[in-house]
DNA sequence: ATCGGCTCGCGCAA
DNA sequence: TGCGCGAAGCCGAT
């Protein structure tokens, strides 16, 4: 099937067709599906639609969904998403592209939607993701009734340029110095092609039954009240889509070079802060690549000619930018690598069989101190700087970097045992953090349990051979009565958390 | 302040 | 088969 498609500017192997039904060049328009990738910059799969709808004649139609009973729905997700389809709506407005947001009103509403929509099309592309609820949602997908293909836009390499699951960073990491190279000329484009015909119709019956979301609810004019979400959980004052992406990622490049001292300060706002646009798909590597390029002065073919797995000296770019590229490439694409592979990423057995092993040994333990849920939640244990960290979570959304770990080595201390311990780090992540339900959150947490990780001597109570953490040793490696005082007790909220809830 | 040792498994060189 | 090496640690010795 995809011999006839034209891939003139998507690569094959990021293209995956999910059923057989062949093309229908007389359909009405073609249909892209966008629900991981929510952006119009830096989008193969976008580029992908509007390849065939150039091929085809026919305009480019954009469906971007929002359900509103997935698990852990709650208003500062579907705030932050709508932020971004507000932005898509004016980028596409400018393409002469037509947008269709749908918002879901009640949960369920919107089954039928993608089916109904590909009954005029002459096919379906959409987002080829490998976290949460999409892979089961992509294979129920290719019985729509039209040619239904994916696209991989998720990182610098495919999904499908490797063949397993890596053990550690380190061989993940030679094995990208080998491979990426060949994939660093193929670049998404930067604006949605233009001069397609248009706009394409949504039928009557579709726009009756499935009506396309207010702007109002877009811009925020319109309030999350009436959805039926979990609105305890509280927004976030983070502003969501590709503009605040676009506008985070040049304040961090003009602080770049404090993140190679500073990052794990919590107190210094060294970090990007772009793990939630890059979650919501709001903001592509690519264009991340290409702003550090463009302030280092830097080209592909800097990059070493051998691959060694070192952290440092293989792209050929200042020590704060290889740093940063470490995270944002290694570590997130380790992390799309093992959710693509490992479809028990997110269970307990897909650790490491030494971790288990060590865990195991040391479930019968005392523990010292265990909270319930609620205490966690709350931020109320014995922990200050344990406290301050959960407080920044439910409150923001978003936790410091170097807390993160220490956060769930803590959660691992006080659980009854290291399966309960993962259980309550997924729920309390995927509940509060914007960046939560992503592969690189899971990997997050399974690091904290010895993935990717190394045995450490001494041999403990409950962590047995599993990295160890204490909130003293941190308080005394870095500074953190500052953060403490911000985040921790109910003077830490800010008149924007009060507003939210 | 800095250093080594603790411990396991991998991937590569031999 | 051996060996070097690893997301951010910890602890005690110097």
């Amino acid at each position: 099937m995809s011999a006839v498609a034209p891939t003139a500017t998507v690569p094959e192997i990021r293209i995956r067709a999910l059923n057989d039904a062949p093309f229908r060049p007389d359909g009405d328009f073609v249909l892209y599906w966008m629900t991981a990738f929510r952006r119009v910059r830096g989008n193969f799969a976008l580029d992908r639609a509007a390849d065939l709808a150039h091929v085809f004649g026919r305009p480019l139609l954009v469906l971007e969904p929002l359900r509103c009973a997935y698990p852990w729905a709650a208003d500062r997700f579907h705030r932050f998403i709508l932020d971004g389809m507000e932005d898509n709506r004016r980028a596409l407005e400018r393409a002469g592209v037509t947008y269709f947001p749908y918002v879901e009103t009640s949960p369920g509403a919107g089954k039928g939607l993608l089916a109904a929509l590909a009954g005029h099309a002459c096919a379906v592309v959409g987002d080829d993701w490998p976290g949460f609820f999409h892979p089961r949602m992509l294979s129920a997908a290719g019985s729509v009734p039209a040619a239904c293909e994916v696209v991989d836009a998720c990182g610098l390499l495919p999904l499908r340029a490797t063949e397993r699951p890596w053990p550690s960073a380190y061989a993940f990491r030679r094995m990208l110095q080998r491979t990426l190279p060949k994939h660093l000329d193929t670049m998404p484009a930067e604006r949605p092609r233009r001069g397609l015909p248009g706009p394409a119709v949504i039928p009557r019956a579709v726009r009756k039954r499935w009506p396309p979301a207010h702007g109002a609810l877009l811009s925020g004019q319109i309030g999350l009240e009436t959805l039926p979400l979990d609105h305890a959980v509280g927004t976030v004052p983070l502003r969501g889509g590709a503009t605040a992406a676009r506008r985070r990622l040049r304040e961090f490049l003009e602080r770049l070079d404090r993140y190679l001292d500073e990052r794990n300060e919590p107190e210094a706002a060294a970090a990007s802060g772009l793990s939630p646009y890059l979650h919501f798909g709001h903001i592509s590597t690519q264009e991340i690549l290409q702003a550090l390029a463009g302030r280092e002065g830097w080209t592909p073919d800097r990059v070493a000619e051998r691959a060694t797995g070192k952290r440092t000296g293989w792209w050929g770019m200042s020590a704060a930018a290889e740093a940063f590229l470490d995270e944002l490439v290694t570590w997130r694409e380790l992390g799309l690598n093992a959710a693509f592979h490992m479809p028990s990423h997110q269970s307990y057995d897909s650790l490491p069989g030494w971790a288990r092993r060590t865990l195991a040994e040391h479930a019968a333990d005392p523990r010292p101190n265990s909270y319930d849920v609620p205490a966690l939640e709350a931020g109320e244990t014995h922990d200050p700087l344990w406290n301050a960290a959960q407080n920044q979570l439910r409150r923001h959304g978003v936790m410091h970097n170097y807390l993160r770990m220490l956060w769930g080595k803590k959660i691992l201390e006080w659980s009854a045992s290291p399966e309960r311990a993962l259980e309550v780090m997924v729920e309390l992540n995927n509940k509060y953090a914007l960046d939560g339900r992503d592969p690189n959150s899971y990997s997050g947490i399974f690091w904290c349990l010895g993935r990717y990780d190394r045995p450490w001597a001494p041999e403990r109570p409950i962590f047995g051979r599993i990295r160890y953490m204490s909130s003293a040793n941190t308080a005394r490696k870095f500074r953190v009565k500052g953060y403490i005082a911000e985040h921790g007790g109910e003077k830490g909220v800010h008149v924007d958390d009060a507003v939210s809830t």
